[in-house]
DNA sequence: GTCTATAATTTGATAGAC
DNA sequence: GTCTATCAAATTATAGAC
């Protein structure tokens, strides 16, 4: 079962994600969502900013645990990351090139703009990161480095999110991907070998 | 000396850099251009989106040299995309974290609501990337490696100023930059070597 | 809690005098 | 080419019946 409010928060995401915030109109929002008008505002008495900003952080939060959801159960590190660029590359062609990050179009959008949604953002890249870390140290990587890896890992799928979904290739994606994989493979042997020394 | 229609162009860019071209209205560009309404639709037929095709391709064009500025004098690769990481961290702490990437926010914005203004988004990433591949072919490295390494480069940049301006640090910048001229220095390193065997 | 009607403002765009 | 007045439509938000 899903409530007039679940179903707004969705419907918000979704749109908010493919074409940002200010292209999308409430009235759009509660048309997807199948909701009536008057709901909206009272689910979400703060209007448009408030129901944004708790979709910034449920879809935030869902898209965080599906990173470590793919990179954990992979054999070995590097698969897990190969495993999930491949898997943004299939969504996002399988979408028509809409569906990449939830939040990085909001982010841009606002974060001169609008500080509580804003601040929602950075709560959810933080998250990212710190839930991303142990998938990292749980191979032998020192903390601090981890949070080095889990940042590039996090801006190099962002930024080739801009990338093909204006060019409308998976090209960007493919070559991040196994960038990342190929930099971490190398500092695990290296890492290993060095403490086999 | 600065026509009204250049005037228009470099507000329309810089408000649309910030804000993102929904948020951005054809009023608030007039008035930053101190242009007069009529004289927009007079050198702008197409309307708001034809002002913003044309300032995404300057704009676009105008960083891409700037890029290539930066690489270039440098003594060596590594520490032109030290030195260029820096300065874009430099440039948006100074501009009150506004300053980044002057066609990120419109290429989400609209690559699923407008065609034209994806298409040029498109162009202008292309544009980079040709740009951007004799900085590394001066250096040894094979052409089809080198378009890689460019990819790379401006997905960390782009990625990093996602997480950048959300997150208020430049610590995304800084990493990405660090390792994405680790990287490079170890190819090129890796690959005198190779030739000297 | 649900839903409709509507208010108040802002939007992109146009007409037409100068 | 410049500028003003204005349009029709869309925007967020509210009031109030049910």
């Amino acid at each position: 079962m899903s409530s007039t409010k679940e179903r707004l928060l969705s419907a918000g995401a979704e749109l908010f994600g493919r074409q940002g915030y200010s292209a999308t109109g409430v009235k759009q929002i509660v048309t997807e969502a199948r909701s009536p008008f008057g709901s909206m505002y009272h689910h979400f008495p703060g209007g448009k900013e408030e129901l944004a900003a708790q979709a910034i952080r449920t879809s935030g939060a869902l898209y965080g645990s599906l990173v470590e959801a793919v990179l954990d159960p992979a054999p070995d590190l590097q698969s897990g990351i190969r495993d999930f660029y491949r898997l943004a590359g299939v969504n996002m062609r399988e979408s028509g090139w809409e569906d990449a990050c939830p939040i990085a179009t909001i982010a841009l959008e606002v974060s001169s703009t609008s500080e509580p949604l804003r601040e929602a953002c950075a709560e959810v890249f933080e998250g990212w990161l710190q839930g991303a870390i142990p998938s990292f140290t749980r191979h032998g990587i020192a903390t601090e480095r981890a949070r080095e890896l889990a940042i590039a890992l996090v801006c190099q799928l962002e930024g080739a999110f801009v990338l093909c979904r204006a060019m409308r290739t998976t090209e960007a994606l493919d070559v991040a991907g196994e960038m990342m994989a190929a930099g971490v493979e190398r500092e695990l042997a290296e890492g290993s070998s060095a403490r086999a020394t």
